[in-house]
DNA sequence: AGCACGCCGACT
DNA sequence: GTCGGCGTGCTC
């Protein structure tokens, strides 16, 4: 028998039914363009419907192969994805429980660079044919005569007919028409006008003989142009002062050429100035070095730099990445989101210069694409982004460094559900890079590793200026309402926010909770204003007098009486930035005060502007959320006060106390940054919390210790395996009764498989934390189990939930399924 | 997703 | 008898 090849396919289809690769043959003369991670044309279903797909495995093939179709066209000339890559969405697929399309996604080029299109044209002969068509084929026929050339998509549009596909397959058997695939690439490149002269090797003299003396404009232009290689269209007419009719008359006179160029969109501010290599302290150079020696020995290649806020982890990454590239490799560098700020992207680009891509969620499409491209092609060395950036197609990756190691942001909230830091991991693994953790409060699980050695610590105690870690006290608010001091500010804030305007310096306030009140309830009833779509009460937005729902983002007016019992008596509780904002304003009338949060960023640039702002001193009193506390540095800010420590901390979640400790570590470090001494004011009901007492006296270790014991005592991670299942729609009676069968179905799977001892750490079915969210009523299951079983339970959930997603019982029931969830709210 | 097949009721 | 609607199941 003849030796034939065979493809796995991965086809484009977005429903589960179709997620598994599928056999297709090699014809001969294809087999030396196609290789694994490029795209293909495959026909597909019985009517052999063309549909596009990606290579993940080629092999010789030996057996019958009567029942594959062939491969129909290859897209690509190179691999859009590395085998690297290909290796690691899988094992993304198999470790999240997702598609097999939906982990190649991640890896493969931004948005759906192209898309494969059927144009329909009509042949010559179409008249002398045109006699034996149905009345059906007829109409469609009609459609075609006026629109010669159009799209199969675009026909489907203008003919409603179900079998559509059919019948044009058979009028093209017929003989009236021609189909042809052809390739519509949706992100364009991006070209501009260019300019160089035409004979570069003559003198000035010589190419301004011909020019008249009066045109003053061209030979400026020659003039500026001499000394120049090439100049773009826009810049030569800025920077001349010229317009388009001067420089098109020098092309017409032969001395200058304008050219389309490829320009690739640069979304780095060129405004840059150099951010030069700072000189080590000795911890500094002392980490530097172990790493990079380490590496270099083989030693060993995962890394948690434990260093407080303000010891110079950035210089560390820096060095770490000179070295790397030096050796000809190249560099992911990941930070949270919200910390993706200008001045972070400054020190990178500050010092690496065009070397650097960066990648994070403002980009446009075409941007992105362009980020990707120059990353793929080689063009730069380092790239920076939020938590995608650690699938950046470079080809011979020495080092991925995650700063912030702790922030909860690098797990994806879309599927696959991944964990930025385990797939860095794994692909470190994969690829033979090395991998480098920062953090000022490490999460308890990676601390945990390197308990075990599986990851190097390396800890910097020491701030760059020597200078201490604010003083931290903590504020009780019981006692305040003791002291008759109904305030949201404590006496002892108030004074400091007081003394801190005296003395002109910043003062930071910091509250989790955007809005005026986070709930408005009745007084006589009871009653309390909810969304109507989600289970949620609504807070209310005092600049926009609204009462707005913080997860569909469902707003309305706030009602005068009370919608239920009709009473005049509505009160709004809780507390928010805004009112935070509103209450400082009538305390500290002369103070300049800005709020940072969603509400007033969510134009473009508009907190670089309050960032800008707060750097040059134009700020007395910053307030925000989150947003405030990730890498900023103002020298002038010398108080933070956080508002109510409680938030986190109250949470009905295993990481609500690590959540605090970092939170308070963090927002605390944003303080006496400067020359000048800090100090930090934490307001609570909680004040013995091990979480705020240990935070207070910065006391990591202690705070490690407790927190593990209590994760070992009540089986948290690290030390068990967490998968959630929350299964929504928008029957509740669906819902729950799916939720019951998902469940009995999982403990009957385990007892099949003789693991009864397993069903004991399943908790649920019960209503999820939150129980309604955007219409969809939602249900959960939670389950623990140790490191060793959560193959095995993965393998019941995957055969219970998702191949069965089709099935008539789960008829408008969703599943989302979290393995190893960040929170199990 | 599409497409076909098969079953069933409606209508020439 | 035949046409079309809909439920079900398969696509290398």
């Amino acid at each position: 028998m003849m030796k034939k090849f065979i493809a796995q396919v991965i086809v484009d289809n977005k429903t589960s039914n179709t997620d598994k690769p599928y056999t297709y043959l090699i014809k001969e003369e294809m087999l030396e363009d196609i290789r694994e991670g490029m795209r293909v044309v495959v026909p597909f279903g019985m009517g052999n419907r063309l549909i596009k797909g990606i290579v993940i495995n080629i092999e010789e093939y030996e057996k019958e192969f009567t029942k594959f179709k062939y491969i129909e066209d290859v897209l690509d000339d190179k691999p859009i994805i590395s085998k690297e890559m290909i290796d690691l969405s899988f094992w993304m697929r198999d470790y999240y429980l997702s598609s097999y399309l939906d982990a190649l996604h991640l890896v493969m080029p931004p948005g759906n660079i192209k898309e494969i299109n059927t144009y329909i044209n009509l042949k010559k002969e179409w008249k002398e044919k045109i006699g034996d068509l149905g009345p059906k084929e007829k109409e469609i026929f009609d459609i075609l005569i006026k629109n010669d050339g159009i799209s199969f998509e675009n026909l489907k549009k203008l003919n409603k007919d179900k079998n559509l596909r059919r019948k044009v397959i058979s009028l093209e058997e017929k003989g009236l028409i021609r189909t042809t695939l052809e390739i519509d690439t949706k992100i364009r490149k991006k070209y501009e006008r260019y300019v160089h002269l035409c004979n570069r090797e003559v003198l000035l003299d010589e190419l301004l003989l011909d020019i008249d003396k009066r045109a003053n404009k061209q030979i400026e232009i020659l003039e500026f142009l001499y000394n120049i290689d090439e100049i773009s269209m826009k810049e030569l007419l800025r920077t001349t002062n010229t317009s388009l009719s001067v420089v098109k008359t020098l092309e017409e006179k032969g001395k200058v050429a304008i050219y389309e160029k490829e320009v690739l969109r640069d979304p780095i501010p060129d405004d840059i100035c150099k951010y030069n290599k700072h000189e080590l302290t000795k911890q500094q150079k002392y980490c530097v070095e172990t790493i990079y020696s380490d590496i270099k020995k083989g030693k060993c290649d995962k890394f948690l730099i434990h260093g407080v806020t303000g010891s110079g982890k950035t210089e560390i990454y820096l060095q770490l990445i000179e070295k790397i590239i030096a050796s000809g490799k190249q560099a992911i560098v990941l930070v949270p989101e919200i910390s993706l700020t200008p001045q972070t992207v400054e020190r990178f680009v500050g010092r690496f210069g065009d070397n650097v891509a960066v990648l994070h969620s403002k980009l446009s499409n075409g941007e992105r694409f362009d980020e990707w491209r120059r990353i793929k092609e080689d063009k730069v060395k380092i790239a920076v982004g939020a938590r995608s950036a650690v699938f950046a197609p470079f080809n011979n990756l020495g080092i991925i460094i995650i700063d912030e190691e702790h922030e909860n942001s690098y797990k994806s909230s879309m599927n696959p559900k991944y964990d930025a830091i385990k797939v860095a991991e794994k692909r470190c693994e994969i690829e033979g890079a090395s991998l480098v953790l920062g953090t000022a409060t490490p999460s308890i699980e990676t601390y945990y590793r390197t308990k075990l050695s599986e990851i190097k610590l390396l800890t910097l105690d020491e701030r760059i200026n020597n200078k201490n870690l604010p003083m931290m006290s903590i504020i009780d608010m019981r006692e305040e309402l003791d002291k008759g001091n109904k305030s949201i500010l404590s006496i002892e804030l108030y004074k400091a926010i007081e003394e801190n305007l005296k003395n002109k310096k910043q003062t930071i306030l910091f509250l989790n909770r955007r809005g005026y009140s986070t709930f408005v309830s009745c007084r006589k009833c009871g009653y309390v204003v909810k969304c109507d779509n989600c289970d949620v009460s609504m807070t209310y937005h005092f600049k926009e007098n609204k009462l707005k729902c913080h997860y569909c983002g469902m707003s309305l007016k706030p009602p005068e009486v009370c919608p239920k019992c009709g009473s005049k008596y509505i009160k709004y509780f809780g507390i928010g930035t805004e009112k935070i904002e509103e209450t400082i304003k009538n305390y500290f009338p002369q103070a300049r005060v800005a709020r940072m949060d969603l509400d007033t960023t969510s134009k473009k640039n508009s907190h670089i502007k309050i960032l800008n702002r707060m750097k040059k001193g134009e700020i007395d009193i910053l307030i925000g959320t989150q947003m405030i506390t990730k890498g900023l540095d103002f020298p002038l800010v010398t108080l933070v006060g956080i508002i109510a420590a409680d938030t986190s901390l109250n949470l009905p979640d295993f990481r609500s106390a690590e959540r605090t400790f970092q939170l308070l570590t963090q927002v605390g470090g944003r303080a006496g940054r400067g020359d000048f001494e800090g100090k930090v004011i934490v307001q609570t009901y909680n004040p013995s919390h091990f979480s705020i007492q240990m935070a207070k006296n910065y006391e990591y270790n202690e705070f490690y210790e407790t927190e593990i014991m209590m994760r070992k005592e009540f089986k948290y991670p690290p030390f068990i395996d967490i998968l959630d299942i929350v299964i929504y729609g928008p029957e509740e009676e669906r819902v729950i009764n799916s939720a019951k069968k998902v469940h009995s179905d999982i403990v009957k799977q385990l007892e099949k498989e003789s693991r009864r001892d397993l069903v004991e750490n399943i908790f649920g079915p019960n209503p999820a934390p939150l129980e309604k969210l955007k219409n969809n009523y939602r249900w959960q299951i939670l389950f623990k189990c140790n490191k060793n079983d959560l193959d095995l339970l993965k393998g019941v959930i995957k055969r219970v939930c998702i191949d069965n997603s089709q099935s008539k019982h789960y008829k408008g029931i969703k599943f989302n399924i979290d393995v190893n969830p960040n929170s199990i709210l």
